[in-house]
RNA sequence: CGCGGGAUGGAGCAGUCUGGAAGCUCGUCGGGCUCAUAACCCGAAGGUCGCAGGUUCAAAUCCUGCUCCCGCAACCA
């Protein structure tokens, strides 16, 4: 195929957010969409790849200034680390944007005057109450007591300026459009989740512009603002290929847009599947063909964490495992719809079963055999038998197979859908017994149809295998001598060259891993934190950020007593928080406290407990709470409850 | 009644929309084989498809109620 005739196929993730190294989660993204450009190249697509970062808002200024540096630098590092986590995992993007291009800037500066200029973008207010000093916004749900929530003054109402943008105006047009294309919020059950949650109960106006931070591109003709988030952030997809709203947008945009898929993750669905396409209704740009949204990647079986040891990132696994074994695992083990599980025995088990032993071994053990029997050289000797004619079958049916999950982006099923060619292939030895025709001086021919009948059915496995695990790809073709064949080619039988030879010495692909070391060495890598066992055991201690000294006078304003928990029960609508009434003196407290995880209503009663009494009373979970239970707490979140040595009065003070 | 997702043999998942003999991978057990990375091939055991009702000739699948998990949200005082 011609390169001009080739269709275009543009496909982007989301950008990363700069606030922080991305785990093995964003890393799914990235490498999902590289399985799936990849394998769109296969099949003939001129494709155009686009990824990068997401670098402006107010959390990334304050990283910065913890930091000490600008936001600027900041990001530069982010963004930094971010590509290099996206090129270790061997990803081939065409096009890695970032917010703070010089060019994105200045076009979101004129998308956004566009936008207010025909009206779609109107000037307004964000009212609510203000706290001068803490400079807040609240709405009245967020006040306690009437008063700030952050520092208890007072507050007053007040308006803030700001830019909003005009959804409802657009929305019977997307409601229509979503539903005249099923296709386009993938999976389906998402589409409901929009139409249900946003569309049909009416969309609220977007704010797009804020004033109460400076990181961000600035409003041109309005200085005190800059613009907010998703106009900066959505338009990525447009300005990266050469969008201009004046017109003079590039050949490369012209070619590409609109966008064939967009790969997100499941959380910001909504601002891709409506206000994205609303932005584009009012730019007057054909919407994106495809929305996909992926689910997460989670962190083995809820119970793991620091302290056991299993936080998982990109380029800790890939220093164990490889970055192909990365690649495969977490695109075999996401599932299209619901999330899917990670952890390192998880990672173990399928680099030892499917490739170590199905691919690795497969490939070994049939260069071993050329070698051995006719000294590395693969011939074709035509002679058939009716055994082969099941797996000449699946290798040629095969690319179709993967295609057609390919095109459902059900990506794990399209991996699955490759090996079972190579268990096909495993089979087909044990069906053919090699061995045995080599002992056999007249079957030198069928032998070595048999071995030749495995390296072909391997490449046209292994050409499909490259969207996935690139450089495994390469070394299987390298030890066969041979080359990535033609997407068209993938449905002939028998195109490796008679006659070819293999390597004397395959390289092995994937060495099995024995779990116990992995867990060993991950133990040795993050350090478990000591089982709690109550009674001796040294523990390890805990350091905490010194806070700053305080005087003997700032201590004497806190009252601590001891207080007796006379009742308590769960307080309703909330998931942590336990009210309990506490008996101080003669007088009853009603205290609210995080640690329904810890104890349970019925534990509380009858404590005598450790109490600051002269705490402000607060609102949590609408329920009033005059005091604070202390507790102590260790590293994985455990409380304790401080409670008096010896027997002690109701009332005691504490000091 | 804040929003959403989930519950299928020991583990990880598919199947649920469009009811019709409970499936895949791993693990376990037994057997075969020896070219190969203690790998490969065959076979078996193991599930009242969260619970309780209902609809139906027929329910993992549809309806109702419930329980338990997990995200997010919530002022973890």
């Amino acid at each position: 195929m011609c390169d001009k005739c080739k269709k275009k196929f543009y496909m982007t993730t989301a950008i990363a957010y700069t606030s922080g190294k991305p785990h093995i989660g964003n890393t799914y993204e990235i490498v999902l969409a590289d399985s799936v450009a990849r394998y769109k190249r296969l099949e003939g697509y001129d494709v155009f790849f686009q990824t990068g970062t997401d670098e402006h808002g107010q959390k990334i200024q304050l990283k910065a200034q913890e930091a000490g540096i600008s936001p600027k630098e900041y990001v530069d590092q982010v963004a930094g680390q971010v590509k290099d986590i996206w090129d270790m995992m061997n990803t081939t993007y065409d096009k890695f944007i970032r917010t703070t291009d010089e060019d994105h800037e200045r076009q979101v500066q004129k998308i956004f005057k566009k936008l207010y200029e025909q009206g779609d973008i109107y000037k307004g207010y964000y009212e609510g109450m203000y706290c001068t000093p803490c400079e807040s916004f609240f709405t009245e749900s967020q006040l306690v007591d009437g008063k700030c929530p952050d520092c208890g003054r007072e507050v007053v109402p007040a308006k803030e300026e700001a830019y909003f943008f005009k959804m409802s105006k657009y929305a019977d047009r997307l409601i229509d459009h979503i539903n005249t294309h099923p296709e386009f919020i993938q999976p389906v059950s998402r589409k409901n989740e929009m139409m249900n949650n946003f569309l049909l109960p009416g969309l609220q106006d977007l704010c797009v512009s804020r004033t109460s931070f400076s990181w961000g591109i600035p409003v041109d003709f309005d200085s005190k603002h800059v613009v907010y988030v998703w106009l900066d952030a959505l338009t990525n997809y447009i300005t990266g290929i050469g969008y201009d709203c004046d017109g003079n947008s590039s050949e490369l945009f012209e070619k590409n847009w609109p966008a064939d898929l967009h790969l997100i993750g499941k959380d910001i669905i909504r601002f891709h599947t409506i206000y994205w396409p609303i932005f584009l209704m009012a730019l007057d740009l054909p919407l994106p063909k495809q929305i996909f949204g992926h689910p997460w990647l989670l962190q083995g079986d809820g119970k793991m964490s620091k302290s056991k040891g299993n936080v998982l990132y990109a380029d800790e696994l890939v220093e164990f495992f490889g970055v192909d074994a990365v690649r495969y695992f977490v695109l075999h083990e996401m599932p299209f719809e619901n999330d899917g599980i990670i952890s390192w025995e998880l990672l173990v088990e399928r680099l030892n079963s499917d490739l170590a032993n199905t691919l690795g071994n497969l490939v070994n053990r049939t260069i071993s055999m050329s070698n051995k029997y006719f000294g590395g050289i693969v011939r074709d000797t035509g002679v058939t038998e009716g055994v082969d004619e099941e797996l000449k079958q699946l290798a040629v049916a095969t690319a179709g197979k993967v295609s057609e999950k390919m095109e459902q982006l059900r990506v794990a099923d399209a991996i699955t859908e490759i090996f079972i060619l190579f268990k096909r292939c495993n089979k087909y030895i044990d069906e053919t017994m090699p061995w045995v025709l080599a002992k056999d001086e007249s079957k030198q021919d069928r032998l070595a149809a048999v071995l030749y009948h495995l390296v072909e059915s391997i490449c046209i496995g292994t050409t499909l295998l490259e969207s996935f695990m690139p450089e495994t790809a390469e070394k299987i073709f390298a030890q066969l001598n041979a080359k990535k064949r033609q997407f068209e080619q993938l449905s002939e039988f028998g195109l490796y060259e008679s006659g070819t030879k293999v390597t004397e010495k395959p390289e092995i692909l994937f060495a099995r891993l024995d779990m116990k070391e992995v867990l060993t060495k991950v133990e040795q890598l993050h350090p478990q934190e000591e089982e709690r066992q109550p009674e001796t055991m040294e523990e390890e201690g805990i350091d905490l950020e010194p806070k700053a000294e305080i005087t003997y006078e700032d201590f004497s304003k806190l009252q601590f007593q001891v207080g007796e928990i006379i009742a308590c029960e769960e307080v309703p609508k909330s998931k942590k928080l336990l009210c309990s009434q506490v008996r101080i003196g003669n007088q009853i407290k009603q205290i609210v406290s995080g640690i329904k995880a810890h104890y349970s209503a019925k534990d509380m009663v009858g404590k005598k407990v450790m109490v600051l009494v002269n705490l402000k009373p607060a609102k949590l979970a609408g329920v009033l709470s005059e005091g604070m239970l202390l507790c102590a707490e260790d590293n994985a979140g455990n409380l304790a409850l401080m409670i008096p040595e010896k027997k002690m009065p109701s009332g005691a003070e504490i000091s």
